[in-house]
DNA sequence: GTCTATAAATAGATAGAC
DNA sequence: GTCTATCTATTTATAGAC
């Protein structure tokens, strides 16, 4: 290995640095220059590392989406009725969006502009958290808990109600400083009122036609 | 009215150019050069008629939020069952997203950067489609059509899945064509597929403990 | 691996002629 | 209202010393 004793990690350094412009600018308006300042490091370091910024982007984007998926698919994997499994993705889900605060915002983005910056390695890691609801959908569905729906549009509501929730915090805040509705404290805050909610309308929307929830 | 005769619109044509440049690229991504590139104008232009380019962006997202209220708002305001006008809602918020169809990556983006760029007039028109959402709930409670459920939850739901599906056209056909998923028919096109599911899982979720769904 | 220096293009914005 | 020309800062990227 060549690594130098002393040496930290600059390739980690860039990539956190990275995460942190590319969420808060998108990939265009993001600047190497700053990610180099925010790691400390110099421009140049990014070049030898990554060697273009388009690289640099994708290696972010690649990581962000994977630690997701990793994290989900290890939630679902337990001995537990198929409702239950679909909390714990869910709450997963919102977890790592909350760990890992860049990711949902280079999401938005990167659907914002129709995925032009994924190469194909990309497309598939995106398609990977798929894969997680779809098995669970499937595996309730064989137990008998679960109607048929369409488990691909079942993934976009979760996915994309999530993302708009989390993203939607600041804007939330604001929202109660203004007093923009008149019941400032129906404004809902943190991630338990979305994963209540979110629970409540997939059990309503899959239970099996004989079933019955069972909420708190 | 100052108009001189043979003048073309050249704010109507820049505003047009801005749209598309936004929504392509971003707030920091668009380039006030190219935006006057694609309007056929100079870029002189853009600061003659809006300042800055921020209080161009501004403009931009302004009148595209409040181009979905609008045309939402009238949608719903018909004397039908409060699930019907529900409906009414979703398939005019995916057409107006269809016809303006730079405004979701423009929200998209501005979610993903917390509303930063949205001044006080911008966070009351974003709010004012939630308004049009809370009206229709609140009727269809009141005639004992629905449950009650947090309204501002559900505008989330609603609108942060019907973004993420309608952005998400270009990455479905990308998936079709790659074949990502053994059963490529698997992936849905277009707005019908998404309007009756998510009009389903509405149903199901405001029912009022009594009711039954009629659907076709 | 890490740096400085710099190239070459483009950014947002303005001055001033017409 | 519309243009050209231009200022100044910043952009991505590279060359080359250490």
């Amino acid at each position: 290995m060549s690594r130098p004793a002393r040496a930290r990690d600059s390739k980690a350094l860039i990539l956190h640095a990275a995460r942190v412009e590319f969420a808060a600018f998108g990939f265009r308006g993001a600047g190497v220059d700053r990610i180099a300042a925010r790691a400390g490091l110099n421009k140049a370091m990014i070049y030898y590392h990554f060697g273009s910024k388009i690289a640099l982007y994708r290696a972010v984007i690649g990581e962000g989406i994977t630690a997701l998926t990793v994290a989900a698919r290890a939630a679902v994997t337990i001995d537990a009725p198929a409702a239950e499994r679909l909390d714990r993705y869910l709450q997963t889900l919102m977890a790592g969006a909350h760990t890992h605060s860049y990711v949902v915002p280079l999401m938005l983005r990167e659907l914002a502009e129709g995925g032009r910056n994924l190469d194909r390695d990309g497309m598939q890691r995106a398609f990977g958290l798929f894969g997680v609801v779809r098995d669970v959908l499937e595996s309730g569905r064989a137990s008998g808990e679960f109607e048929a729906v369409d488990p691909l549009l079942t993934h976009f509501v979760i996915l994309g109600a999530a993302m708009v929730y989390i993203a939607n915090e600041p804007l939330r805040k604001r929202i109660r400083r203004m007093r923009l509705t008149e019941s400032a404290r129906a404004v809902p805050v943190g991630t338990e009122p979305f994963l209540r909610h979110m629970s409540l309308m997939l059990r309503r929307t899959l239970r099996a036609t004989s079933g019955e929830e069972f909420d708190a």
